[in-house]
Order: structure tokens, then sequence, then C-alpha cells
DNA sequence: TCGCTAGGACGTCACGATAT
DNA sequence: ATATCGTGACGTCCTAGCGA
């Protein structure tokens, strides 16, 4: 219990450290706009130029933090839902889901399961698991039209104006439903333009991947947070009451004896 | 109303750990 | 060996609160 305690206020201590390296890094921060920071290409290059982490700064918080996880009764941090597909939000506020079977469902509305979802049915066998494709959607009400770069059981969605546009889209075929296209990407490469491309759009790909990864570590972390806090709440009302009780036995024993 | 500040959220990069 | 994932660090943007 100790040991818990001191972890405890070890974690709080750390965290009024992270605190005061987050007030420092503002500082910087506004000496760095004091700077001319007009220009987002410089920027860009300033970022790209940038020490890596772990030269700038030391491991901290996070370290502690596992650790403690490993002593502390288990938190009722709710586990991120399973769900039965990858669901994604285009910016158009469509949800794209990715069923088990590699099938395509569009829904305006985010799905609790998958109900409701529009089905889309896919003009060939191509599974977005086994091949890098691209889907042209368009509303058969709006002019809303967009891509959707699809590798393993990833979706990469961009309207039909943005980068991709190196890619060729196959003349829709009148029997799709809402206008539905896809086709497979070039399997092999061969102009440097192409090789380009290719790299522009595994960058792209990679960048959503870790968007979305660092989106869910930030939401761990904040349920982690929140239990850790929860979790210090109870220490400290069970200190109170320990305290209270040595105290009251304390009266008992050191009463003389009549 | 305006400028400043703090805090939160986000996107990106770098890197270690782990899986393939 | 390479790919993928998880996460710390950083820079940026946005917003609420506050004092002048």
């Amino acid at each position: 219990m100790a040991s818990i305690d001191s972890q405890v206020q070890e974690q709080a201590s750390s965290g009024v450290l992270s605190a005061l390296a987050q007030v420092a890094r503002r500082r910087a921060n506004l000496e760095a706009k004091n700077e001319d920071v007009s220009n987002i290409h410089k920027r860009r290059e300033r970022l790209s130029r940038r020490q890596t982490c772990r030269e700038v700064s030391p491991d901290t918080v996070v370290t502690k933090v596992e650790e403690i996880q490993e002593e502390v009764a288990p938190c009722n941090v709710t586990p991120a839902p399973i769900r039965p597909a990858s669901v994604y939000q285009t910016n158009h506020g469509q949800f794209i889901a990715f069923t088990q079977d590699g099938a395509i469902q569009i829904s305006s509305a985010f799905p609790g399961g998958l109900q409701g979802l529009q089905p889309l049915p896919l003009s060939n066998s191509v599974k977005p698991q086994s091949a890098a494709a691209i889907v042209q959607y368009s509303q058969e009400t709006g002019d809303v039209s967009q891509q959707f770069f699809m590798q393993g059981n990833n979706v990469l969605v961009q309207a039909a104006t943005g980068e991709m546009s190196g890619y060729q889209i196959c003349t829709p075929t009148s029997s799709l439903p809402q206008g539905v296209v896809m086709v497979e990407s070039p399997g092999s490469m061969h102009s440097p333009q192409q090789m380009a491309e290719e790299a522009t759009r595994k960058r792209e790909l990679r960048l959503m991947k870790n968007r979305e990864a660092a989106r869910e570590c930030r939401r761990k972390k904040k349920e982690y947070v929140k239990c850790l806090e929860n979790r210090v709440a109870v220490l400290e009302n069970q200190n109170r009451t320990l305290i209270e009780e040595l105290k009251a036995l304390k009266d008992i024993y050191c009463r003389k004896p009549e």
C-alpha cells in the first residue's frame, strides 16, 4: 500500500514536472513565433531540421505510468469497443465501413453496430485486403465526389480533385449504383513520375495511419490519467479512514487504567 | 473590445518494440 | 531485414478566461 501511495505521489509530481515542461515549451513556442514564421514552407523546413525527440529530452512520465499500472488494482478502463469492421469518416461527414469479408458499406450516420449502412457493391472481385485500389464515390443527389484509396484495410479519403489525380480512374460503368468506380492501382511502376506518385501515396497512407494511431493513443492516455485520478481519490479516502482509526485506538490504549 | 495566456486537441516526426 | 505499431516530443491552431 505504502509503495503504491508513494508511486501515486511520484506520478503526481511527475505530472507537475510535465506541466512545467509544457510551460517551458510554450515559452519556447512564443519565442519561435516571434521569429518570422509566417511562411508555411519555412515552418516545414524548420520541422524537417528538428532534432529527434530522444536527443532533446529523456523519457519521463510514461515509463513510470507503465510501471505503476502493473501494481495498482485494475482500473475500470473501458477497452476500445471491438468493432465488426473498420469505420472511417469522410470530410463530408459520411462513414465508410469495411466488413470482415472486405465489403464496403457507406452510411451518413455513425454505425453503433453497422446497422443502417448502405451496402456498396463493388464492380469486380478485388477485395480491399488483397490489393491497393481506388474507389470513386459520388452521391446521386449531390455533386459531391470523393475518392477512397484502399490498401489492406486502410482507406484514404480525398476529393476527386485531390492529389491523387495521377491515378487513372476508369470510365464509370453504367450498371454501377451511385457512380461507383473501382480500378486496380498500377501494379508495375516504371517511370520516375509513377514511382514518385507511388511514394507520395505510401506517405499519405502512413501519415493517415499515424494520425489515427496518435488519436487513439491520446484517448488511451486520457483514460488512464482519469483512472489514476480516481485511484488517488480512493487512496486518500482510505488514508483518512486509517488515520482516524489509529487515533481512536491510541485513545483507547493510552487512557490510563484506573 | 482587445491583447495575452493557459490549456486542449491535433498532425507530424522520430524511434524503440514487436511482428512477419 | 523489413514492416508495422505505439508513443514521446514538438509545433500549431483554437478557444475560454481575464485584465486593461
